[in-house]
This record gives structure tokens, sequence and C-alpha cells, in this order.
DNA sequence: ATGGCCAATTTTATTGGA
């Protein structure tokens, strides 16, 4: 079973660039899509169409802004759009959908860079998801969450640690939010098969960047423990273009 | 590495991204 993640940038425009040749090719299991930026009556239905798939879209409520989508081959047992924090609801970041095995989170973390309130609310949206979670976990669920976290965790997991230590990404309050997920009973599953494997996922637009190869890590999969036992691999998917960011897979047996 | 980008809407500027 394959879960890839990719934020997209703006799926009218990934579409633009190969995005329905690649999804065929593909072929996850599940796919979550974070940056849509897009309502799905804006979009193409080479996708909203798209055939073997069931599909969720949460968009946010303002265009061109945010918002997420998840594919299922198989249809999940429930699907929701929030997590029931009234405040982390209107941006389009979340969609949760059961599976047999465990919840799987499809999630857009904030952006901190603004201004300190972003910088808040992205900090408050860690901690509400944090502690939905635990819920879950408590009552014996398995959960997987996957998305754009909008922090690198270590220093390993961006180019220019040094330099990025007071830009938000990288401060040492939004690497303690992930610690945090991490005490609490989740795996990096990425992490946790390549310790020093140096590997990004996004790259800024500006400084040829990508080419260079000055990236971050942002986009993962973090897993409770039962999860972790499934997995074959995480693959961080660098050769594919569309996007700052590159799709990521998390491979489970069956 | 100085400055260099891109998507989408509010569109020929602005906002947001990380």
């Amino acid at each position: 079973m394959k879960i890839t993640t990719w934020n997209v940038n703006g799926i009218r425009a990934a579409i633009n660039k190969g995005f329905i040749d690649w999804f065929a090719e593909a072929s996850p299991d599940v796919l979550c899509l974070q940056e849509v930026k897009a309502y799905k009556e804006q979009v193409s239905e080479d996708l909203t169409q798209v055939s073997g798939y069931h599909q969720f879209w949460n968009s946010a409520d303002r265009p061109g802004y945010s918002g997420v989508a998840t594919f299922t081959k198989t249809k999940p047992i429930e699907m929701t759009a929030g997590f029931g924090v009234e405040a982390y609801t209107g941006e389009g970041r979340t969609i949760i959908t059961k599976h047999p095995r465990f919840y799987l989170f499809n999630v857009y973390f904030p952006n901190g860079q603004r201004d300190q309130g972003r910088l808040d609310y992205k900090l408050g949206f860690y901690e509400a998801l944090l502690a939905y979670c635990e819920e879950l976990i408590a009552a014996g669920n398995e959960v997987v969450i996957t998305g754009d976290f909008n922090t690198a965790h270590r220093e390993i997991d961006l180019a220019n640690p040094k330099s990025n230590e007071k830009n938000s990404g990288f401060l040492p309050i939004e690497r303690e939010w992930i610690d945090r997920f991490l005490e609490r009973g989740f795996i990096d599953a990425f992490r946790a098969l390549y310790p020093d494997k140096v590997q990004y996922s996004w790259w800024t637009y500006r400084f040829g960047a990508r080419s260079r190869n000055v990236g971050w890590r942002l986009d993962y999969h973090l897993v409770t423990k039962g999860v972790m036992d499934r997995v074959k691999d995480v693959i961080i998917h660098d050769d594919v273009l569309g996007s700052d960011h590159c799709p990521v897979s998390l491979i489970l047996k069956d």
C-alpha cells in the first residue's frame, strides 16, 4: 500500500506541468495533496472525475489559498474535514479519513513566517492537532499524520541550519513541537529508516535552490508504532517536478 | 552569494509562501 503526500503549490498550475500523467503513473493507493489553492469546481475534470478514486476536498474560506484534497482507491470508513477546533477549520488544512488499520490525517500546517500572530496560530495548530490525535490513540487507534509540516525537525533536515535558526520553519519553538509528537508515540518514518540520509522535499523557487539542492525536509509521515511495524519504505521523490515541494511516499506491507 | 521566484487574485499590483 502506497500513501503519497504532495504539496502541489496550486493544483491548476501543477496540472499544467504534467500532474495528471504523474498521478496515473505513480498510482498511489492514497494521495494527500496540500496547497491546492482552488475550489474543486475550478479544477479540470481530468482530476475531479479521475477514475478509480474516491476524492475529498477541503478548500479554504477564500479563493486561491491553502486547501487540501485526499484521493483513495478504497472508500474510507469515515471522512471529516476538520478536527473539532473552530479556529483551525476555516483555512482548508485538514482531511481525516478512517481506514481499516489507522486514521489518516492529511495536513497542511500553517506557515509561521508572516508575523507573530501567524506563528502563534501555527504553534496552536500543532498543539490542538496533537491533543486530538492523543484521544484517538488513547482509544486504541493507530494514526498516520502526513503532509506539509512547515518545519524542518533537525539540522540534518535542511541545507543551511545555522543561517535559519531565527527563521520560521526552523525555530527551536517550532522544532520542539515535532519533538512532542515523537514523545507522544509518533515515529518519523523516513528518519527511522534512514537516520543519516540527507534528502529534502522543498526548495525555494529563488536562488536556483533546487538545482543546487539547497532544500528543506518539510513533508513527513508521522506514524504510530503499529503502523511503523508495517513500513517497508519511505521514498522522497526529489526527481518529480511540478511544485516547489516534491512528493513523498510511505510504502506499507499489504 | 550580493540578488535572483512563483501561484493566484485583489491582475499590470498585491498577497502569501518557508
